[in-house]
DNA sequence: CGCTCCTTGATTGGATACAATCAATAGCAG
DNA sequence: CTGCTATTGATTGTATCCAATCAAGGAGCG
């Protein structure tokens, strides 16, 4: 439910690039030819300009004027600033969900918790997983689709589409303690909202957010060197 | 400086369709044709298509797809989400500007807050007034300036550019009472600054946006019957 | 040998032509 | 007079053409 609804190819075009991108097929620092995504979507380079320019203000990728776009790479300092928004947002969704969960949602958060839970379990494991389903941004997405601010949820999700690669599937996937921690923190954020306790909500995601914010801002880090040298 | 350039005249544009719904030449509800904007500003539709766009994500116009884009109608509910968000997001623009507003920058705070305030003075007094230069943005905007964090400007630029007219320009021109609160809540506010109160700093923004929101959602409900009715 | 300027290739930016779509309305049947 | 259908006019959506721009590489000169 976009307020606005614009172009159906156009959106869908720039929803699949964003894809591409997201998980790693267009890597960061890629060039994104509109004739060569033209070509390779079957259209003309009219609706891929007009996509291009939609991430662009997403932040997602980079046009230089007459040179082209490039898939933006992170600077660590952007996704700190990204998550110290982003941290202060998504506490006021969980401030104002506390009140509107019913016992259905609540149950649903639980059940997404465990599922992603055991899945990264399972994939640390060595096992072969399913990809699609449940994750990370499902169990925020499910909160401030409760929170039932569609302002709010409209700039967490322009927020969340800012940077490359899908947090969860990336950062809680390499680190054990991590996938732990967000395991448990979710728990007591339901905790919370179970007894009703908004400023206890608030803060628990606060600090949540805050942390993932950190954990991903290191990854980029980590990730900057071997993405300059080869 | 906004992080990823763009094209100069798409955005040129853009920002003066933007600036000619903020005043009120194009007013609410009233259609955007592609083609007449073209040749009004002597050029193709390409260009002014992509405008469209741009305005069209950040919400202030809506667009139907085969029928053309109109000057939103904001919807006081809307208003106040944006309010509620915006208040959050101000307030830790608040918090941050603490430590980093220098003397200099505090005595523009105060000499924009007079400056405002005298005026609207003079403008209640009948007296013809020129419209440029100080405002209750330029106040707000050099708070998060120097808040120091890009994608927080951003955003809130992003939501304030969401609603035809300037608030402070009507809301504030047409209500006494509001002129005064506004211009004692912004000397507060520079009290909490200079005494280094962080916590004092960002609750007080919170109040003030909350209200200066609850201001404009009356007035946009009271706005409304005048719109539809002629 | 190095520096400057010009050419050239690749790519985006803008203009125009054409197709698709939708609402309004006129015409016709009942 | 009412309801349905086909036509029409206006507008957006897409494709294609040409111009503008920039970086890279090579020729010529000091």
């Amino acid at each position: 439910m976009t307020t606005t609804d614009g172009n159906a190819l156009v959106d869908d075009l720039a929803a699949r690039i964003r894809a591409m991108i997201m998980s790693g097929e267009i890597p960061i620092g890629a060039p994104l030819r509109q004739a060569e995504l033209a070509t390779q979507f079957g259209i003309s380079r009219t609706p891929v300009r007009e996509a291009l320019r939609q991430l662009q203000t997403g932040g997602l990728i980079e046009v230089v004027p007459n040179r082209g776009a490039v898939v933006r790479v992170p600077v660590p300092w952007e996704v700190r600033e990204a998550y110290e928004v982003r941290a202060e947002l998504e506490a006021l969704a969980a401030r104002r969900a506390v009140d509107r969960l019913d016992d259905a949602s609540i149950a649903e958060l639980r059940a997404v918790n465990t599922a992603m839970y055991e899945r990264s379990i399972r994939i640390a494991a060595g096992e072969q997983v399913e990809t699609g389903g449940v994750d990370n941004d499902q169990f925020h997405t499910l909160i401030y689709r409760a929170a039932g601010n569609t302002r709010l949820g409209r700039l967490l999700t322009e927020l969340n589409d800012a940077f490359p690669r899908n947090v969860s599937a990336l950062v809680l996937r390499d680190n054990s303690r991590h996938r732990e921690e967000n395991f448990r923190e979710h728990e007591e954020l339901i905790e919370a909202f179970v007894a009703g306790e908004h400023d206890r909500a608030a803060e628990l995601m606060r600090q949540h957010v805050s942390s993932a914010g950190e954990h991903l801002a290191h990854w980029y880090e980590r990730r900057s060197s071997t993405v300059f040298t080869g």
